[in-house]
DNA sequence: ACGGAAATATGTACTGAGTACCAAAATCAT
DNA sequence: ATGATTTTGGTACTCAGTACATATTTCCGT
């Protein structure tokens, strides 16, 4: 009666949650190809028809905030301090979303099982990888942007792929770690130290290219 | 009536060739979502069932050489030369496939519609990205033998990770020079130029651990 | 050359994701 | 309130992939 704006969007949210909770829990306990879009559709009380409307595909549901990743890719390399370098910023980002405890590079109870459902799925495995590569693509464009360079340029493309495979190999190696040992610093410290030895690398491999 | 072995494998090698030619063909005219598998079987003039038992999934007729490719890295890093560390021997290939014209990293007309079949369907740049991850996976599996360390060895899945996206890096902007400028020595330069970059990066990052 | 044994080819019938199209219900704007 | 717009969700379809069964071909020992 009275909210002002706009009661259409909080409903249409408030329905993109139900099925994706709905979804995810159901992933979680059985496996994501061991659930029908029916029975997502079932558990969140909605028709099938309306499941596909807010998520294109099956695994749409379970990857439901990449967006939020790509937003803090382009902050940081956008609102970074004078005179810090592109790829220093990113590597600062990671630091930064260790320290301040960031959903997604947390190593809990919950990622602890959030891992295995992706792990035992080929298609969550490929949606994971592709948005991987979004994420490389994306930050190329960041790196061009920020320093002016061509598009294509190859050293953007190989710094933007380095970037991501080496965190995408500390996040395996944190997880491992925080599997074995139940210990969150632990697992903090193995990410840290894989970013760490990457940047080198990464830093090493641009060291022809100033500005980067 | 004497061929005294296998006839049957030669069959079954030749039904394999058909399917998979006629289906790579297709892929390339029409795309890779445009061409159904009653389509695939009808022109390869077997049944449909024959296909799915030749390749399990439809983008198997497609990535049918994969296999060579484990085989080249495993061999290149268990038949290296005294002295010479897994990685090292690993940057040696590279630049050996590129002088011996190798198909794998062949640019040429051929590759260059290859190339955007590839672009132009989810389903194959999904399978490519799996791929690169299986080698990854290989390599790091390779590496941690060559040198006894342990499975899980940090180091080895992220040297092995970076090389793979270093190369694959490698390959596109290879590829993007070729279709620009038609010329294969310029893109083998391109190519190897950003493999001889990663390979520097990778080397500061393993500069703690000898021996890989 | 003959009679199974093993591998291969292929048919039928099904499941389940995703699409096209459409109609009804809810919300919004004036 | 009403007409436009958005959201819901129904029906019917396509197509990849699976389960299971059968037929056909090749092979191997006699």
């Amino acid at each position: 009666m009275s909210e002002p704006s706009d009661r259409r969007s909080r409903k249409r949210a408030a329905t993109s949650k139900a099925i994706s909770d709905a979804a995810t829990r159901l992933f979680m306990e059985r496996g994501f190809d061991q659930v029908t879009v029916d029975e997502i559709a079932e558990a969140a009380d909605v028709g099938r028809m309306t499941v596909f409307n807010h998520f294109p595909r099956k695994e749409d549901m379970f990857f439901d905030r990449d967006e939020e990743g790509r937003e803090m890719l382009r902050e940081a390399v956008r609102q970074r301090a004078a005179g810090v370098a592109p790829l220093e910023a990113l590597h600062l980002l990671a630091h930064r979303l260790v320290a301040e405890r960031s959903p997604v590079v947390e190593f809990s109870a919950r990622s602890e099982r959030l891992v295995p459902t992706v792990a035992g799925s080929e298609t969550l495995k490929a949606r994971a990888r592709a948005i991987r590569d979004e994420l490389a693509d994306l930050v190329a464009a960041a790196l061009v942007e920020s320093v002016g360079r061509d598009t294509a340029d190859p050293d953007a493309h190989l710094a933007a792929n380095l970037l991501l495979a080496t965190w995408t190999v500390a996040f395996f190696e944190a997880h491992r770690t925080f599997r074995q040992t139940h210990n969150r610093e632990k697992a903090n410290d193995a990410f840290l130290a894989l970013v760490d030895k990457g940047a080198t690398g990464l830093e090493a491999a641009m060291a022809g290219t100033p500005y980067l």
